[in-house]
DNA sequence: AATAATTTTTAGATTAATCTAAAAATATAA
DNA sequence: TTATATTTTTAGATTAATCTAAAAATTATT
């Protein structure tokens, strides 16, 4: 079964929106998430449910079905390989990939995305440190925690982002604050949640806001 | 000025279909060429018009305004260059990167493709000897022949094909009739056009059809 | 349990791209 | 140069994706 680009736009969401897979997404939810209106939304939930995407039950949200998230993940499969393609082979930074990749990530050619695949060597994470589904679909989410929720004199690996945005990107760049780095928790200030971490040696303040978007593997 | 998928396989169309800058393209050529009706050409030809990428007289075809011919280099520029990618990075055979390009040409992005220019090294052509604009559009056209158009005992180097089907580009392929290959023209049998060409010490027969759609650099 | 607030769906339009069938313009041939 | 054939355009529909406004269903609050 094919898809458009809009109804891929809506599996994504519908999976990214999935705290399990149980249950269901609300219909606000996704209008939100893509930028458009509940209407239009319930009008698709029907065409996603009739080509057997998505479970939807007028007024109670929907679910993917096995296929409606096999079909996600191979859309975030495409997005991840491509981002690492821009960043390690044509030198971009991770804070400009993201949108080229929802471009690419419609291009439709499973021998195309596995030839990538192959010629980035199987990369297991992104430039943002989410994992790379593989032609299977099946990855590994490693166990990371916001710096927010840590506890002082712990040491970790920034591993992950929570947030997007080219300007939180941006700042985490300037600020040194890049995946692989090490740090060590040195102090939480009750006033307004901000930390105190140290990094190669220095001492530096992030905010709470930074702090709950930081994901570490200790 | 944007433009739509759509758009742009038109523009790509009408430059394709102009044998040189001044003389008009036909509303049924068009119609032809991108497999739709004479009727919906018309309406996109207004589209067009209204965005200044033609110049349009009813009943009279068009042509390219500076504008609409740069818009088509570029798109030309990208499905050229993916089909480089695919081939010399993801090794995709000649005749199998061409759909994929067509798809790929519709990404939106002046500096993914410059990038991705840069890191080909510049290629001047693509897979199947055409020529690749640069970045503002220019490119120099190799004075290539085809084999039919040879005399006897020609010595030259095969640099491009007529026709970009998978059944020929794999006919080619398989007869060792590859881009860089040198031959000698050796006798046309006048009875049906054929021709014997010497490749690599061995006389083997091309037919007129395919001697039509060989293009030699001599 | 009744009322109010919120969420979701329907009704009815709109826009881009397409189509068929018919009308109009241009080109060709008697 | 009139008649015929071909090409091109218009008229009117259709389909996917979207919207606003109003109705219906669900959830929350008195
Ligand atoms: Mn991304
Ligand atoms: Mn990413
Ligand atoms: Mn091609
Ligand atoms: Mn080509």
């Amino acid at each position: 079964m094919i898809t458009s680009f809009t109804e891929e736009n809506y599996l994504k969401s519908i999976y990214h929106l999935s705290p399990d897979e149980g249950t269901a997404v609300n219909t606000n939810a996704i209008a939100e998430s893509l930028n458009t209106k509940a209407a239009s939304v319930t009008d698709m939930l029907k065409k996603l449910a009739d080509k057997e995407f998505i479970n939807y039950i007028k007024y109670q949200g929907v679910t993917l079905t096995p296929l409606g998230r096999e079909r996600a993940l191979n859309i975030i499969r495409k997005h991840r390989l491509w981002e690492v393609f821009l960043v390690e082979k044509l030198n971009f930074k991770w804070d400009e990939v993201h949108d080229l990749a929802e471009e690419l990530e419609h291009i439709h050619s499973d021998l195309l995305i596995n030839r990538l695949d192959e010629f980035l060597e199987f990369p297991k994470t992104d430039p943002h440190g989410d994992p790379i589904p593989d032609k299977n679909g099946k990855f590994n989410v490693p166990e990371l925690i916001p710096i927010s929720k840590l506890k002082n004199e712990t040491l970790g690996i920034i591993s992950g982002v929570r947030e997007h945005s080219p300007l939180f990107l941006k700042y985490l760049e300037k600020t040194g604050l890049v995946l692989g780095q090490e740090i060590t928790i040195k102090e939480q200030i009750e006033f307004d949640g901000s930390f105190i971490i140290s990094i190669k040696e220095n001492d530096i303040m992030i905010s709470r806001e930074v702090a709950k978007n930081l994901l570490i593997a200790i």
